[in-house]
Order: structure tokens, then C-alpha cells, then sequence
DNA sequence: ATGAAAGCGCTAACAA
DNA sequence: TTGTTAGCGCTTTCAT
């Protein structure tokens, strides 16, 4: 499957030890120099010259000067791959997601994005497209080539999750909570949103809410369905399959007309702003018809017609504690406790009075 | 800066010649099994589970069955970081964007990783946050960490990326041309996509058009802007300082307003958005006072009120493009030519004749 | 302060 | 078909 070829350098011969035999094939980047060739350059050992590039003090500044002219004059640079083999570390964290196309996971792959950055370590990204078990296997996998791991896993079930744990660690678990994994979690109390909507809008008098629910399988959606009905003891609630994309709100509008209830309660901001634009079209005035809450706060949300009601969490924020966390644990420093960030609502112009009727 | 410590391993011994020193350091992940373990556990040579891992054909049934089995009791995979300075290769490539958070290189990402995940290879990611010079030291730095690069570099000067260019190849640009760089590159044909524009408003109309500029430096708004310019002959047209964020147009509604400017073409879709909503508060109705277009067609484009007029660029297409385009390089096959997708105009509800008056 | 040498864990010529 | 051996390019004792 793969090409190889590649043999066009000759000019080979480091290794002060004359070992007894010499050519070799040669999979170097055909160019780069080697720590041999600027210590040959210098006049010193390859251990000086190592010295020199990690900086440390026990070098004669003539010494060192000379080193970094030779390292200069070459434009050498210390070969990552060989660090990583004599280090043991690889200077890269990852981070594994369902779907990158969610604004959610936008959110802490921007904020661990530039913490890790800020910190001088590279980040591997890598995208699970909703599937449990590759959920796990690129988890695993991303996580040896790394020194450490955020994941956001919400499909994959917990015995699963459990049971590679330890091959996982140091990571930290973001947007879900797996008791007995021994990992730092951080996450978002779903449910105390989902009451602060629900006290909203009872609040404006609504009695018939329908709920357009996430995708099945998905921990958030559970979450945020439990707290529905539990935060709804004496009300109506319909609870209408949805998704999570724009376009699953948008179809679930005629249902909603048709249940005649005068709230819906999104299971994110997408689907949410989806249903706002199928109820225009139906003809249906929000909020005066019907009132409409999101969930996220996606930067968009702002900018609907009206402008969504919706609960805040901390995106990015959790891209940078997780940042935080992971640096402590690789430090050896405990996890720390887990935390659930508490949502805030937001209200907007999609929610108003219930319809007197 | 780095914490260090780390000593917990005792038991290590391996290295078949019994080398005159023993006694070493040890950044091991503290358990992994090593090729060597498998080796004797199975009673063959290292060389023999390295075939076995690889899949080589040439080695007996049998043999093969026993290093499996002994490779699954030690729970052994290869180290990676081994292999990569084996082999010379690292089995990852990278993606260096000015912005995570822009619609635009989400899309790349998305198409890109999708690509290379499909083909068994890590994705390394990083964020330039808009800093030209850290566009080409982020590039080098994650050049330098695998076998390819995607780079998305819209402030660097082009004499700078010409002069690393050696360093950076394999890689594919995108959203730009470099003139005289030897990388292919993935481009829009952005003055394409203005002139339909053009056409589409003038044809409505509009004579007064006011432009929404980008941010000053970026590539992609200096040819829209030259190509706006000369698309709009005797047409009047303001070009107004804005952005590329939601708020940035919202900003600007009053001052489109002021121009008198019957139709808006915004740098892209989300200042268009902005502008949308600004243009709302103030009272003026869209389309049948002002005409609003946008750019790129991210996938909140159709969920505006109205939705937004805009053109079409395919985002995650140029991701899998690009993915396709490092694979012929890094097979030394040629970078084949550079293309511009042609955008395809989208008439949506955000655009309408001019109004009489 | 500097150098010699022994690996880090794997692959691939080469020999048998 | 299998083993031996020489690296990949770096870091780090240990001895000087």
C-alpha cells in the first residue's frame, strides 16, 4: 500500500565510531542535519551540542557560541522524531470529538487550541463522526501519540470507557461525567439549565411545551430530557424526535403546530433556530404564537429572528480548563475536582407570554 | 519550566547482547511492552515481530500465530514514536489556519480530517490566531512533526512563504495563490463570485452599493474588493471599514444606512448576517429597502430572516481536495495544477429590487 | 565543563 | 523463512 522508493543521498558517513559497516538506506528528510554534522562543524561532542540547544548552563560560552553558529550555518533543528524516542514525550496533546462541525466542539478545540499553544504544545485533532466504538479506538490511538488527552465522548458507553482508562490517562473528559473513571471531568449541568428554562417560561404562563429532542444515544440529550420532565411535574410535554442540525428543527416545525403547544424547547440552539425559521414559514409568530428556547448559546444564536432565548455554557472555557488539567495530571499533580459549569440563561426575543387563548 | 521526576521502574533488563552497562534512566510509559518482550516471549527475533506486525508475508504460519498470541498477552502495539524515527515518517500531517473559529477554515478542517482519518493518518492542527509571522513558524514547527502540510495563510507576504517554501513541502495552500511558490493550491475565484453578485443586484436595480470590507490585510477581501471595484463601472459604490464577525456588521448598519446605499454586499456571510439583523433594528426593511448579500454560504446563511443572498464555496471539499493533493505529492507524483473553484451564486430572500423612491 | 558510550524501540539490509 | 546487526537522531549518565 505504501510507496518507498527514495535513495538519492550518498554523501553519508557520521558516526565518529567507524562502525564496520556503512551504507544504509536512508529515510531522512534527504537534507535536514543531524546533531553528528554540527558537532563534527563545532569541533565537539554531539553532547555539547545537545547542551547547547536545550540550553543548559554547564556550557563554556565559547563553546556554546560556536555550537550556534555551526547549528545556524547548517540550519539545523533537533529532530522531533528523535526526541520524542529518546524523551519519551511528544510535546503534543490530542483532542477527540464526535463532529467537528459542532459549534460545541469548536468551542474547546478553540480554547485547548490555544492554551496548549500558548504552552508550546502541538495538538492532534481527531473526529469520531458519532460512532461509539471508533470513539474509543482513535481515543486510544491518538493517545499514544500523544502525552496527553481530551475527550469528549459522549456516545461511547462507560463500562467501555472504564475499561481502557488506564491507558488513556493522563486525560480529561469534557461535556460528560463517567463515575469511577479515574479522570477529571468537565462538564455542564445540563439540568439546572433546563429548570432555568422551564421556570422561565412557566413563568410567561406556558402550560404546553414540546421538547425537540437530540439525537438518541447522545448523554447530553438524555440529560437535558430527564430535567425536562422532571422540572415539568404538572405540565404537558411533547416530546418530538428531532436531531441536532438546523435542518432537523426546520422539518419538526409542522409537528409542533399541530401539538398546539405554545413553547418549544430546543435541544440545542440549531435545532432551534431551525424550528424558528419553519414556524415563520408556517406562518406562526414567535414569540407570539409560540415561544422558542435554544440551548449552547452558539454564536449565532444572537443573530436569529428574534434573537434565541438560550442557555449559556462555557465552550471554550472548557477547551482551556481542560488545558489546565491535563498539564496538571502529566505534572503528576492531581486531577483536581470535577466541575460542572452552571449554565445562565439568556433571555432573548424568542420567548414572551403564553397566548391567552 | 518542565517538572521532570518520574522513576517508578524498576524491573528492565532487555537488550538480547548483554551489554556491558545496564543501569539507565527510563521515560517509558512505565508498562508498555516493547518489541523486544514480545520477541523473547514468543522465542523469536525482534526482526520477526516487527514482520509479524507489519504483515510481511514471508514468515511461517506458525511463527506468526505465536507472536501474535504473545504480543496480545503483553498487550503490545508499537511504539509509535519508535517507528516514526525508523521509518523516517510520522503518519501524521498538519493544518495550519489563521482561525479555528471561521467558518471558512471549519470547513477545511472538517473535509481534511475526514480525508486523512479515512486514510489512517493524524491530524495536527494549529492556529495562527491572524499573526502573519506565526503563520510560517507555526507552518515550519508543524511541518517539522509530519509528512505533510495544509497550510491556510492569508496574511504571510508571499516572499516570505517562498522562502520556506522548500521546508514546507509536501504541502498544498489554500483560499491562495503564491505566484513562483512550487505548492499547489486550492483557491475560490473570488472576483467570479463578485461579479455574479454584481450582476444579480444590478440587475434588481441597485445602483448605490455600499461594500463591507473585510479585514484590512486579508487576501480574500482585497480581491473581492478589486474585483467589486471593477465589476461596479459607473456605479457608485462606499466601501465601509467593517470586519468579519458578526458584530462588525452589526456595526455597520447605521452607517449603511447614512450612505443612503441600496444594496450591501458584505466581505462575508456573517457580517452580512450582522448587518441583517442592525439594519432590522434600525427600522429598515430587507429586502424592500435595502438589499443585503453575503459571502461564502456557511451553514447559517439559509437560517437568517430573510435568508441571505449569498455565494457558494465549497468549504470541506477543498479539505478532501487538499488531502488528495498531499497524498500525489507525498508519492512524489506532481502537485498537478492549481484550481479555483468557480462559487455559485445563491439567490436567496436577503436581495430584491431596488426600491423606486 | 566536556566527551564517551549506552540506550530510547523500531526497521531493514544482509547473511544464513 | 529467520536471525544478526547496524542504524534512525537524540539525550543522559558516568567518567574525566
Amino acid at each position: 500500500m505504501r510507496a518507498s522508493t527514495e535513495n538519492g543521498d550518498q554523501e553519508r558517513d557520521r558516526d565518529g565510531g567507524g562502525g564496520p559497516r556503512a551504507g544504509r538506506r536512508g529515510p531522512r528528510p534527504a537534507g535536514a542535519a543531524t546533531i553528528s554534522r554540527v558537532a563534527e562543524a563545532a569541533g565537539v561532542s554531539r553532547a555539547t551540542v545537545s547542551r547547547v540547544m536545550n540550553g543548559s548552563p554547564t556550557v563554556s560560552p565559547e563553546l556554546a557560541a560556536r555550537v550556534r553558529a555551526a547549528a545556524e550555518a547548517l540550519d539545523y533543528a533537533p529532530s522531533p522524531a528523535a526526541r520524542r524516542l529518546a524523551l519519551g514525550r511528544t510535546g503534543t496533546i490530542a483532542l477527540v470529538v464526535p463532529d467537528l462541525g459542532n459549534p460545541l466542539f469548536q468551542g474547546v478545540l478553540r480554547g485547548l487550541s490555544q492554551a496548549a499553544g500558548k504552552a508550546g504544545r502541538q495538538l492532534l485533532v481527531a473526529e469520531s463522526d458519532e460512532d461509539p466504538e471508533e470513539e474509543v479506538i482513535l481515543a486510544l490511538e491518538a493517545r499514544r501519540n500523544s502525552d496527553g488527552l481530551v475527550l469528549a465522548s459522549p456516545r461511547a458507553p462507560a463500562e467501555r470507557l472504564c475499561s481502557i482508562g488506564e491507558r488513556l490517562a493522563p486525560f480529561v473528559l469534557v461535556y460528560r461525567e463517567v463515575p469511577g473513571l479515574g479522570a477529571p471531568s468537565l462538564s455542564i449541568d445540563n439540568a439546572a439549565g433546563v429548570r432555568d428554562l422551564v421556570a422561565h417560561l412557566t413563568g410567561l404562563g406556558h402550560r404546553r411545551l414540546a421538547y425537540l429532542a437530540g439525537p438518541p444515544g447522545s448523554a447530553g440529550n438524555a440529560e437535558r430530557l430527564a430535567a425536562l420532565r422532571a422540572a415539568t411535574g404538572g405540565l404537558e410535554v411533547t416530546v418530538l424526535p428531532c436531531g441536532s442540525m438546523f435542518d432537523d428543527g426546520h422539518a419538526a416545525a409542522p409537528a409542533v403546530v399541530e401539538r398546539g403547544a405554545s413553547a418549544v424547547v430546543g435541544f440545542n440552539d440549531m435545532v432551534a433556530s431551525g424550528v424558528l425559521t419553519g414556524l415563520r414559514e408556517l406562518g406562526v409568530g414567535v414569540p407570539d404564537d409560540v415561544s422558542v428556547t435554544g440551548f449552547d448559546d452558539i454564536p449565532f444564536a444572537r443573530y436569529t429572528t428574534p434573537p434565541l432565548t438560550t442557555v449559556s455554557i462555557p465552550k471554550s472555557e472548557l477547551g482551556r480548563q481542560a488545558w489546565e488539567r491535563l498539564w496538571a495530571l502529566m505534572n503528576g499533580e492531581g486531577g483536581g475536582y470535577n466541575v460542572r459549569y452552571q449554565p445562565r440563561l439568556l433571555v432573548r426575543g424568542s420567548t414572551g407570554p403564553a397566548p391567552s387563548r
